[in-house]
DNA sequence: TATGTGTGTGGAACCGGTTCCATATTTAGA
DNA sequence: TCTAAATATGGAACCGGTTCCACACACATA
């Protein structure tokens, strides 16, 4: 490997003007061509573990993502992704597998290779004792003083409930996911309030994933009862198993059921029928959260937590 | 920040002792304790950058992915990871959204942050060039003498042939991907030997890009003119696309036209009807590619090219 | 002529680890 | 008892960058 003392000594000058070239200052036209012509014959490359070691800046930041089967987080990290490299800062993504105890040892291991800052759609514990720039996107701990960047779901869940009301539906079961997920908790608190805004009594299921298999599963049981005219999901996913399920027991979607579902990720505008959704801006939200983490990491980190939520779009398509 | 010498200080013994504390070697019962007591009271995490710098290992290999849109990559990222995470090494992921040339760029990136190794699932123009260990994932260009890992998409295109030929089909319907990716000629030229042994004409359109939109209007253009009784798809997502089109067509599936997929993601499974696929191993894929880097990046390195090809398997579900 | 100020340059210290080497001390074997 | 090997320890050099500092020169100003 191919050193600035090898460039140096190839352009006969000193390691500082060779720095210098690399990172702006003083140098003068020829040693500036000099160096860029050792530069050149030597194929050098720098060495960015050297760069960081010295500046204390890695010039990266981290993404800790829960779950890559889950197609909401593609458009996220698309969104971070862009933003970051428009910035010149590389993104290192790390997936957690919805494993709550790999959390906290992927994100140490992060902060030990030198990221400059932090965006994590999974859960922690104790956000605040992350030693650099953190920003929360999605779940959101309630309670501690993190800048956050979410989707305000109590609206979505008020808009999927309204609209499943304008269409004549009383007895609307709302299939929640997990409620620790602060993001389904949410939800439900639209769904609530709106259903009892309206005088109807709210009735909730709590699945325990927030994939296809759950929403099939609790569909099965609970549509043999009967009484639900309309099912809000709690996400995509787990509208198409609620959709298949459906079908499966003969019923026609939407005349006997009408299904809404949550995220508007990009498969469910290819189903048949197509979903109906409450849609996330999730390329905003991963752009939104790379910008704060940006400027907390390279501008200005004072500490005045800063909490955005982006607004949910109704889609309206077939099933509802 | 605290750093070693603060540990040795605090621990009245020398930087090296606690340096062999940390990464084993000759070290006394009593000094091992009085290293870890300063350890936890000054809250010691060591730095990666620098122990990279200094031993010239990171213990992070790359992983660079073309789509994460595309559902067949998780699958394979979770057999990466796991299998790196049991070696105690760090799976730094990339992606390149498709834009071959992001690749160059990515990669050395990568390699200036001093991955140890790299599993490309995206195409390369010059593989050899790659200064770590490297296994191409999936797509492998065929000339360049590297270690690589894919299905044996031959024997996958006879497996999808020749179960729609035994289903009785004549005029059979390959609907690739681009052709530049070797996957997709490699199951195109195992399509083509089936149809010639069985004596019918093989029959084939190419399209842009692997996703449901282009399986969707391809399927629509050519199921007007009626002659084609089975489709094969270049893979699950396209699949889907051409059961939209043809349901929307008033076609019944299977009855009116046989549909099989390529990939087997899990999707495929939870449609409606749920797909007919080849499906690739895809968590084997991922483990094998990435023991396969973690073994020359730190067992033997030795340049003798090695090529694995695992075998696919048909699913026979609701579409063929 | 003396005193700045703006450019330009290179040596050496520094970032926080690892490891070579010199130097004990203990234990085993002849 | 003497020597060799195994065990233990700390100082200092090193990894490859950045940056502080000392120094040199040109030109402007008083």
């Amino acid at each position: 490997m191919t050193t600035i003392r090898d460039v140096a000594r190839q352009a006969e000058v000193g390691v500082a003007t060779v720095s210098r070239f690399l990172n702006g200052g003083y140098i003068s036209d020829e040693k500036k061509s000099r160096v860029l012509r050792a530069i050149h014959e030597l194929d050098f490359r720098i060495n960015e573990v050297a760069r960081s070691l010295s500046t204390g800046r890695s010039k990266a930041v981290g993404l800790v993502i829960p779950d890559l089967n889950n197609p909401f987080f593609p458009g996220i990290i698309h969104g971070v992704e862009e933003t970051c490299e428009n910035a010149g800062v590389m993104v290192m993504l790390a997936h957690t597998a919805e494993r709550e105890d790999r959390v906290e040892a992927v994100i140490n291991n992060l902060i030990q290779r030198g990221v400059d800052g932090l965006i994590s759609a999974s859960g922690l514990e104790n956000p605040s004792s992350v030693s650099v720039p953190l920003v929360m996107l999605d779940r959101v701990n309630g309670t501690s003083a993190v800048d956050s960047v979410r989707t305000d779901h109590v609206q979505g869940g008020m808009i999927a409930t309204r609209y499943l009301l304008s269409k004549g539906h009383r007895d609307i079961l709302f299939l929640s996911g997990p409620l620790q997920n602060t993001g389904a908790s949410l939800r439900l608190q639209g769904y609530r309030q709106m259903m009892e805004d309206a005088g109807f009594r709210p009735q909730w299921i709590e699945g325990k994933r927030f994939d296809f298999a759950e929403g099939y599963a609790i569909a099965l049981e609970c549509l043999k009862q009967g009484e639900t005219s309309a099912i809000f999901a709690g996400n995509d996913l787990m509208a198409l198993g609620v959709v298949r399920a459906a079908m499966e027991m003969g019923l026609q979607i939407p005349g006997d059921l009408s299904v809404i579902g949550y995220d508007g990720i990009d498969l469910s505008a290819h189903t048949t029928p197509s979903l109906t959704t409450v849609a996330q801006p999730m390329y905003e939200l991963g752009k939104q959260a790379a910008t704060m983490v940006l400027f907390r990491a390279y501008e200005e980190s004072k500490r005045v937590c800063e909490r955005v939520e982006l607004t949910p779009k109704l889609l309206i398509r077939g099933t509802a």
